[in-house]
Parts: structure tokens; C-alpha cells; sequence
DNA sequence: CGTTGGATTGGCT
DNA sequence: GCCAATCCAACGC
């Protein structure tokens, strides 16, 4: 598979429920500052944009959902439980609140650097999860904001889209109200998909 | 200012 | 399957 280039800021601009099936395939690369290089294929993702209660943008701009409501092709990254931190892509229009949440991916380059971060040499344990996601690439409160289209420490390429019968769609997982909506897509049959269950399956 | 619970994970029963 | 870990944003007073 040829990676390709990078994902463009129109790509980006567009609803949640539009880029998230489409991120799908994408390859998601870092480059750490010791000149290691990581990337991993996205396999899961989850939608959350305005009018949805379960969107951290849902009660408007914070100091902490800023980011998500500035223009699309950024990083949202938050803290959460007290230990964990878990990496969206901003979407959408500027001024609109709305992101893709990157909750599973296969591993491709850096899996040592990955494993380390991690504490696991298992590969399926190194990015299928948010949380997991976000520590196997070093995401931390810091890459808040970061440019994913023209910065030069994580970026996005083509990679390989998936064909639509080769996406899942199901209920999200962990969110507590808009439930009803089915907004995780993921890679059909594919082994690094998260181990989180939704509420409710509409596959 | 005090309270509440979270877009999770991993370890233990 | 259950639950603790561990911080802090958001909300109510």
C-alpha cells in the first residue's frame, strides 16, 4: 500500500459524519523529536458535531473545546479520567464545533518506540483504544492545536480509503446521551478495531 | 467554592 | 463482569 500524500485542509472541511468514515484507512504518522517515526493505519473512528449532546462542543466554546471550534485539520486533544488522553481531528467550518475521534489503528512503523510508550509488545494492544492510540504516539495536553495539514510533527496521508461495504456502523462507545446516533465507523472484520462496545448496534 | 462524573483502561473476582 | 485509578472541566450555589 502506498501511502500518498497528505490529506488536504479541504478534506477536513467537511461534517464529522462525512470525514469519519473517510479517515478510515488514512495513515496517521509522527515523527518524534529523537527522528523516530511512527504511523499507524486508522480503523476506528466516531463523530461528534454541533447539535449533539454527547460533543464536548454541545454547551459552546470553553477554554478547553476551543480548539474545535477553530478551523478544520487541527488536533483536539483532552484529558480525561484523570490519567488518559484521547486525540480528535477538528472538522467542519471555522467557528463550527465539531471532530472525529481516532479510537483504534494497526500499527505500521515505530512498533518498539510504540511498545515502549505503551508498556506491551502485543500489537493489538498498542493502538486500539483512544487512550491507547493517543499514548503509543506520544499525544499529549501539548499537541493540542497542532496543524495536521502543514505541521511537521504529525501529519495524515491518503493511504487507502475504504469501500463503503467495508465500513461498520455502530452506536458510540462510552457516551451516555446521543446514543441513538450511530456514529462509530470502523474497518469490517479488521483485528486492531477497539475493544469498546457500543450501547446499541445497528450494524 | 464544592460537587460530580467523564468520548478509558487494566487488573482482579 | 466489576471497579479503582486519578485529575479536572463544567456547573450549581
Amino acid at each position: 500500500m502506498k501511502p500518498g500524500r497528505r490529506l488536504p485542509r479541504a478534506f477536513f472541511a467537511r461534517p464529522s459524519t462525512d470525514v469519519a468514515p473517510d479517515l478510515l484507512g488514512r495513515v496517521l504518522v509522527r515523527a518524534l523529536p529523537d527522528g523516530t517515526r511512527l504511523s499507524a493505519r486508522i480503523v476506528e473512528t466516531e463523530a461528534y458535531g454541533e447539535g449533539d449532546p454527547a460533543s464536548h462542543s454541545y454547551r459552546g466554546r470553553t477554554p478547553r473545546t476551543e480548539v474545535m471550534f477553530g478551523p478544520p485539520g487541527r488536533l483536539y486533544v483532552y484529558f480525561t479520567y484523570g490519567m488518559h488522553f484521547c486525540m480528535n481531528v477538528v472538522v467542519g467550518r471555522d467557528g463550527e464545533g465539531a471532530a472525529v475521534l481516532l479510537r483504534a489503528a494497526e500499527p505500521l512503523e515505530g512498533l518498539p518506540a510504540m511498545a515502549e510508550r505503551r508498556g506491551t509488545d502485543r500489537a493489538r494492544l498498542l493502538c486500539s483504544g483512544p487512550a491507547r492510540l493517543a499514548q503509543a504516539f506520544g499525544i499529549e495536553r501539548a499537541a493540542n492545536g497542532a496543524d495536521l495539514v502543514r505541521g511537521r510533527d504529525l501529519w495524515l496521508l491518503e493511504g487507502a480509503p475504504l469501500r463503503p461495504e467495508a465500513i461498520v456502523r455502530t452506536a458510540r462507545v462510552g457516551v451516555r446521551v446521543g446514543v441513538e446516533r450511530p456514529w462509530r465507523y470502523l474497518v469490517r472484520g479488521d483485528p486492531f478495531v477497539s475493544p469498546g462496545r457500543p450501547a446499541r448496534v445497528t450494524d
